[in-house]
DNA sequence: ACAAAAGTGTTTGGAATACACCCATGC
DNA sequence: GCATGGGTGTATTCCAAACACTTTTGT
């Protein structure tokens, strides 16, 4: 028998990672295939118990070092998910983190459970284990808000980068189409872009000019509480 | 010893609820004063332990009954706090719900412990127990941006309302002021509300105008995923 | 020269803001 | 009649959307 004991039941606490991965075309997510019972073989998010000594956040960080070699990112919380059979095993309530990352920065490990990690093209995602579709679906809808007023997008390209890839990365988490001159405008009128002189080497065709991200700018405007919609 | 033994400690699970209450005139926050230690006497958010057969919602909507006698009130997740030191009885995470309510619409009952329940205005809001004034931070700030985009305002106010107390309403929860007009024509350009010919009886001056929410229309809007901005 | 992508600016419509006058009611 | 609040409309400003031509580069 187990050796914790309460005078109340309790529920399991676990955190679910959803982690969207930008390749410079597509928007991916991570999934790591299941390697025992329930759900053998599906695909979920990366995740697991989180421990006594530590908050979800940092559970969450923890897991999805484990599960995947990916480090160092800023998560955020999504939501807590605590359907009563949500969980074949019992009880399990979980608590849901998103973050975005440039995928081209970590080569996945396979975690210490031999699970194996994969990115799988947004609309090429398999059916998921638990309620993981309904996590998806609820992750994806808020970076959907969260990116258009929130200039978390400019962290999944290179430190310089031109305008067609940032717009490429907005077209891809929004699934919709700008027109190539209002968005630059739209951008440009944020102030947090500065210009560079600098152009993109090697590309076919006429070279586009490279921008980076202006963090100084967007220090000084977060603390005067700015807003912004693209 | 407790009964209930698992083979890996558990952190216990509460629900904190933030009630938003609106009287007419000002938006109050809904406290009970904590009958036992820790932090006695000290007044937090009604809220307790989940159980093993509820979701953490309906265990919310459960403690926010048993302790004030708030029934059938929409409420929504608002974060999960998980920091290991935010409890001194030990390890315990509260997923916080808030929700807005119009206070007269409640007698405030004693609660099941014996703790008192109270609205307080929102600027006379007391120093809370455990973490309470983080998450009523929180909470405020989520209401603001909600009430912009969401059409929540309207529940808070009787079923026929004047246009005046409405943008008493928003100025109240979003502590600004707009001009009147302006007010008007932005409200109702959203086409949810249907101007009776009826005025409202027993004011001073003029008798203004009584409106209603027009649901059907909202159904009709929520339905094609539309938006709008106050 | 031509095909493909990048760069740039103007026009137009609609929404948000600022603003002023008249109306109803109680004292 | 005057003080108080309610109702309404218009001019202006600003932002967003639509839109076309020129430049660069490789073949």
């Amino acid at each position: 028998m187990g050796k914790y004991c309460y005078e109340y039941p309790r529920p399991s606490l676990t955190t679910d990672c959803v982690i969207f991965g930008f390749d410079g075309l597509n928007i991916n997510i991570l999934l790591i295939q299941r390697g025992g019972e329930p759900f053998k073989g599906k695909w979920a998010f990366p995740g697991g118990f989180v421990d006594m000594n530590e908050s979800t956040e940092e559970g969450a960080k923890r897991e999805l070092f484990e599960e995947t070699g990916i480090d160092n990112v800023f998560i955020e919380q999504l939501y807590t998910f605590s359907d009563v059979n949500r969980d074949p095993r019992g009880r399990v309530i979980s608590v849901a983190y998103y973050a975005l990352v440039k995928s081209s920065d970590y080569n996945l490990i396979a975690g210490d459970d031999a699970a194996k990690a994969k990115w799988f093209k947004l609309d090429e995602v398999p059916s998921l284990a638990f309620d993981h579709d309904m996590i998806l679906r609820v992750a994806h809808s808020r970076l959907k808000s969260k990116i258009r007023y929130q200039p978390i997008g400019f962290e999944l390209l290179n430190e310089k980068f031109t305008m067609p890839e940032l717009q490429l990365l907005y077209e891809s988490i929004l699934g919709i189409k700008f027109d190539r001159r209002n968005f630059s405008n739209k951008i440009m009128k944020t102030g947090l872009l500065l210009p560079l002189e600098e152009k993109k080497q090697g590309t076919p065709y006429r070279a586009p000019r490279l921008y980076m991200f202006d963090k100084i700018k967007y220090k000084e405007l977060s603390y005067n509480g700015f807003n912004f919609e693209i």
